[in-house]
DNA sequence: ACCATCACG
DNA sequence: ACGTACGTGATGGTG
């Protein structure tokens, strides 16, 4: 028999954080109390508990309050708009018929440890339900706890056995007691060993066992003597921690787990309050009955007959059926453990479980027709993990999407046929349907080239990329990281020193109130929440006050730290490989964006933070090739805009900003100062992004009257730039779009608002997108371009990394002139203009060698 | 979740 | 007189 019981505080916190803002019918706040039971039912069907309860924490001082004032003294009050929540959250369940618990003077988190004792005494499994880390002492073999986690609106849960516990910890549970004690928890303001950080913590405790064993031997052991130091000094607040983190398991209360044995069977009560609240999907999910009588549940739209294959025979019957048709809609599901196949008459799902060797036969028959599916990338990436074809793909719902409105973001089944067939279906069903009208909407906006040449063949070519991976140099990566330690904290030290108190240099507004009220610097730039204090903001505060530069250092450090060096190491696979995703429909302009890790913002800018680019490295007896366009934005704006000057001074093959440089200057070439090339390049980038002078004079700092002289300047040598500019945006206004050379469009009504801004901002967009955009169409036709060469013509060498001019490929050392070669000959003959493509391409055993 | 910040092209 | 550069994603702080 298993018990569940939730944690009802901090459950709630998590579904009020978690879902967004929601009221009742007459206007009271109700998505914390939604947020809980979504979860709540998530658990229900997961954990199939045969009793259920919840814990909640009272307002009243603990016994822990009595012993240590200090104890949770921090923590922020409760948010009206939640507190208004607990009473009806209390209701819900009681007119669930789920028990509640509180208790004066105790946490949740003892009730919660009681009722694991008893479980655990009564022979009966418990399943305990937190969104923090405390509980997960509780672990033992008769008590599994369960992790709530939010993220991006999304609710994952982890259920955390003994084994599973030590993977990732590497010590046994009731060692979190230990890990807190000297780490602190500053939530719950338990102090911890000062200096202690998570870090140390846990390998303490990995090494020596818990904290009695550390202070009983803490002369012989072997650890940095500031560490042995700390940990002296920090002994009785180490102890004191110990005893506040530890979980009481003997609260006194009666409590039985067959008191709480809970079916699905509600209360009258729950009906007329879940339509006071509105939930009315959860009436209908959960079958809440208004009284006696059954209501059957609507089914959805669905225009076409649905069949479940139930075993090999059916999956069978299925393949010989398939003969005679020649497309296909098809969608995975779980994984590839199922499918959903739609022929156009029928939406067939067949899954592994059911159907054993038949759903394999149907899907090696399946993936050599014609298929339309959605989101084909991810499709192709799980058939290339089990080695099945994958050239069979027509069309992808979702890339069509995003080609027909970049700006959506939301290429669900359920919206694209809502938006192209007027009514919402889904899966299979869903991507059959919509082939026909979204490839005709592809034609008729001249898109289909765009679509057929570049985007879809580029599915296959980043699934590849993907699943090949950077090879990282993980102890190199590693070592990078910890080197940044003793900097950091001099740093942190020397900051503190300089405001008088520690405070969270990580916290912009406690930082800009010990830069602007304590300190009394200068403040300048404000934000929605406080003063800004950005780099820029306090680059030109360097020289008033050395905490400054400080700052600017820390801030430099710790981004390599978290991001790079920590964050890094957490995604290397057990391949030893980083695997990025790209994304296809994301951007606004076109671009592909990179998640999980971003592998296109590795750090290049200052020689530090270059030093991670020494970490990618090529697999041992290859090499890493880097190619990348020059100035292809630039390139392209002399060709779309025509302009005779700037085409000429590429055609030139002079330097292109020096030769800017010389024109905006009047001065002869060989007279260009690097001021003046650096300047001349600023207004080059501006001109791109359709700045002002205002904000150039802010990039280059120069007065703004003396930089809307150089724009000025600037567009009477390419005043052909000039009259595009201006008529990019009167064709922007009356079209309701911009577009790419190659066809890809963006929608722009933000140059119809009334709003100054919102129009400006059109207009920038107007200038920018058609430049970035076909820069982005370029590169992915080259991609396609080049992947297919690579493979007509045998070679190993695979592609592995795009970063918006850039490509990056890794190849046996004997393959890499030829590949530097033919990247060239792909990247920079991919298309004619009317200023030729120019790229460089570079080898060496690490990204920072090739770049 | 949202904001500020900072990494890239 | 507005308010001040295009496109991204990850992190830590705060609500």
């Amino acid at each position: 028999m298993n018990l569940m019981i939730l944690d009802g505080n901090s459950i709630v916190n998590r579904a009020f954080y978690g879902v967004r803002p929601l009221t009742a019918p007459d206007g009271t706040p109700t998505n914390a109390v939604y947020g809980f039971l979504a979860i709540l039912r998530r658990l229900l069907d997961e954990v199939a508990p045969d009793a259920l309860c919840v814990a909640f924490d009272l307002k009243d001082p603990t016994f822990r309050h009595r012993a240590y004032e200090g104890y949770k003294a921090q923590r922020r009050p409760m948010p009206d708009e939640l507190a208004a929540q607990m009473p009806v959250l209390k209701d819900v369940l009681d007119a669930m018929g789920v028990r509640r618990y509180e208790l004066p003077g105790y946490e949740a988190d003892d009730i919660l440890g009681t009722a694991a004792s008893v479980c655990e005494k009564q022979g009966w499994q418990c399943t305990v339900v937190t969104g923090d880390k405390d509980s997960l002492q509780l672990i033992s073999d008769n008590t599994t706890v369960c992790n709530v986690r939010t993220a991006k609106r999304q609710t994952d849960t982890i259920l955390y056995t003994p084994a599973r516990f030590a993977e990732e910890y590497g010590f046994t549970p009731e060692k979190m007691v230990d890990l807190k004690a000297l780490m602190g928890d500053s939530s719950d303001n338990i102090p911890g060993v000062p200096g202690i950080g998570e870090k140390t913590a846990m390998e303490l405790v990995r090494r020596y066992g818990g904290v009695e064993q550390i202070y009983a031997a803490l002369p012989e052991l072997e650890i940095r003597e500031g560490v042995r130091k700390k940990l002296a000094e920090g002994e009785e607040s180490a102890k004191l921690s110990y005893w506040l983190a530890t979980i009481f398991r003997e609260v006194p209360m009666e409590f039985s787990p067959e008191d709480n044995l809970w079916h699905e069977n509600y209360t009258p009560a729950l009906y007329p309050l879940f339509k006071r609240l509105g939930f009315n999907k959860f009436i209908e999910k959960w079958n809440v009955m208004p009284d006696e009588s059954a209501v059957p549940s609507a089914d959805g739209h669905s225009a076409l007959p649905q069949r479940s294959l139930a075993d090999e025979d059916e999956a069978r019957a299925l393949i010989a059926s398939l003969e005679s048709c020649e497309t296909i809609a098809l969608v995975p599901r779980d994984g590839l453990d199922g499918v959903e196949l739609c022929d156009g008459k029928t939406v067939y799902t067949a899954s592994w479980l059911l159907c054993g060797e038949g759903y394999n036969a149907l899907l090696r028959a399946a993936v050599r027709k014609k298929i339309v599916s959605h989101n084909v990338k991810d499709f192709i990436r799980l058939l290339l993990d089990e080695g099945l074809a994958v050239d069979g793909f027509v069309f992808d719902t979702a890339l069509a999407g995003y080609l027909l409105d970049a700006t959506d973001g939301d290429y669900s089944p359920a919206r694209l046929s809502a938006r192209y067939l007027g009514y919402e279906c889904a899966g299979a069903e869903a991507a059959w349907l919509l082939y026909e009208p979204m490839d005709g909407k592809l034609r008729e906006l001249g898109m289909d080239r765009l679509y057929y040449a570049a985007e879809l063949p580029l599915c296959r070519v980043l699934a590849e990329m993907e699943r090949a991976g950077f090879l990282v140099d993980r102890k190199a990566l590693y070592e990078f990281g910890e080197s940044l330690n003793d900097q950091i904290d001099a740093l942190q030290r020397s900051i503190w020193d300089h405001a008088g108190h520690s405070f969270n240099i990580n916290s912009p507004k406690q930082l800009g109130e010990v830069l602007f009220d304590e300190l009394q610097l200068p403040s300048g730039k404000k934000t929605k929440t406080g003063w800004s204090t950005n780099a820029d903001v306090l680059e030109k505060l360097i020289g008033k006050h050395e905490i400054v530069g400080e700052i600017l250092d820390y801030r430099m450090l710790t981004k390599l730290k978290s991001t790079y060096a920590e964050g890094l190491l957490k995604v290397i696979a057990p391949d030893g490989r980083i695997h990025t995703s790209f994304q296809m429909t994301v951007t606004a302009t076109g671009r592909l964006s990179s998640t999980e890790p971003n592998l296109q913002n590795i750090p290049v800018r200052r020689s530090l933070g270059a030093q991670i680019r020494r970490m990618f490295v090529a697999a041992p007896g290859n090499m890493l090739v880097d190619a990348d366009y020059s100035q292809i934005e630039l390139r392209l704006l002399a060709h779309i805009s025509g302009d005779r000057a700037m085409q000429e001074a590429f055609l030139s093959g002079e330097d292109f900003h020096a030769v800017t440089a010389s024109k905006v200057f009047n001065v002869p070439l060989e007279e260009v100062t690097p001021t003046l090339r650096s300047r001349a390049k600023a207004v080059n980038f501006g001109i791109v992004y359709g700045i002002s002078a205002f904000s150039l004079a802010q990039d280059i700092h120069v007065r703004p009257y003396e930089a809307k002289e150089y724009m000025e300047a600037y567009l009477e040598k390419y005043h052909g730039v000039r009259d595009y500019m201006k008529r990019v945006v009167e064709q922007a206004r009356e079209n309701g779009y911009v577009s790419t050379l190659f066809g890809r469009r963006r929608a722009l009504p933000e140059l119809k608002s009334s709003n100054f801004n919102t129009r400006s901002f059109g207009e920038r967009v107007a200038l920018n997108m058609p430049i970035q955009g076909t820069a982005a169409d370029v590169i992915k036709l080259a991609m396609v371009h080049v992947a297919k060469r690579l493979r007509d013509e045998g070679l190993q060498a695979r592609l592995l990394l795009q970063v918006h001019d850039e490509l990056i490929v890794e190849c046996p050392e004997s393959e890499t002139e030829r590949v530097k070669t033919l990247l060239r000959e792909e990247m920079e003959g991919v298309v004619n203009f009317s200023v030729p493509l120019s790229c460089e391409a570079k080898s060496g055993k690490t990204w920072a060698e090739a770049h």
